[in-house]
DNA sequence: AGCGGGAATTGGAATAATTCCAAAGAAAGA
DNA sequence: TCTTTCTTTGGAATTATTCCAATTCCCGCT
């Protein structure tokens, strides 16, 4: 029961309405905890973050939604090797790190010049509808931020 | 029992030698197969493959010698989203072009400075050991193969 | 040639992530 | 309200891969 009238619309339930799909609070839930800790987690750590909020979800919800929000545009699937999926909300394009020490993954802004560098590459009449850039390596150790000495 | 005193050493044996492993019937033949249709096959289209010519070999076996090859940088594993790997023992750096309709995939080559454009990406105090890049799209419909008319 | 020890192969069981399925529960439309 | 459609849910099934324990193979040494 909601007491408000029309709430204004969100991007989610604007693109779910846009795909004929409707909204359910496991949708917003799952797409709030995304937006809120952006560490590409797997499906299983949005399990066990969502289910602070809502113990009855399912994990079977949580892939369907995942899957729902893929659809829509509103997040990107992530693979790194065989390793479970994961989930990136960040809709600009991006590569990602995969640091190997920590497992950590994050984004490398693209800018447009390089991508098209890249999808040049390709013979004429090729046309790539996804381009999907990985790296594997380290980064820094996080320096201990310090505070003036 | 092989009748010649001794073979030159295949680039196979000499880089399993280099890391300590033995050069066997089932590795040489997983390798050769690899080299000889380079369509990047899953481990089960090795498998068949390779049974042809020896019946006996397990799939535990393809896995694992699939598994040293990659290890001797002998052959690179690829992975699509969430499909079973797929191997390649193209050594130049390059791309891949996964085709969505056929499920086909074939090498971009990747120019050096390309290459460098997208490590240059990468904040500094970063490295990448390994640096992947997809595309995920439709290639051209086959032209027949026309005769003069 | 025979022996001993490490390496590799093998078949089958186990695992991990994901998908499938059928039943029950919401929501929307008429 | 009745009907239809969409969604969620728990559990079973599936897929690709890894693990495991038991041979078998191979190499160097005697
Ligand atoms: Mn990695
Ligand atoms: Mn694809
Ligand atoms: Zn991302
Ligand atoms: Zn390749």
């Amino acid at each position: 029961m909601r007491p408000s009238l029309h709430e204004p619309p969100t991007p989610l339930a604007e693109r779910l309405a846009h795909s004929g799909l409707r909204n359910t609070p496991q949708r917003e839930l799952i797409y709030r905890a995304l937006l809120e800790k952006r560490d590409h987690p797997t499906a299983d750590e949005v399990y066990s973050r969502v289910r602070a909020e809502m113990p009855s979800i399912s994990l079977a919800t949580v892939y369907n939604c995942l899957e729902t929000l893929v659809q829509c545009d509103l997040v990107r699937q992530v693979n790194f090797e065989r390793g479970p999926a994961r989930y990136c909300p960040n809709l600009h394009p991006h590569a990602h790190f995969h640091d190997e020490k920590s497992g950590a993954t994050h984004d490398i802004e693209l800018p447009a010049d390089v991508l098209e560098r890249i999808r040049a590459l390709l013979p004429p009449g090729y046309s790539a509808r996804a381009i999907e850039i990985t790296f594997h390596g380290q980064m820094p150790a996080a320096q201990p931020t310090q505070s003036a000495a």
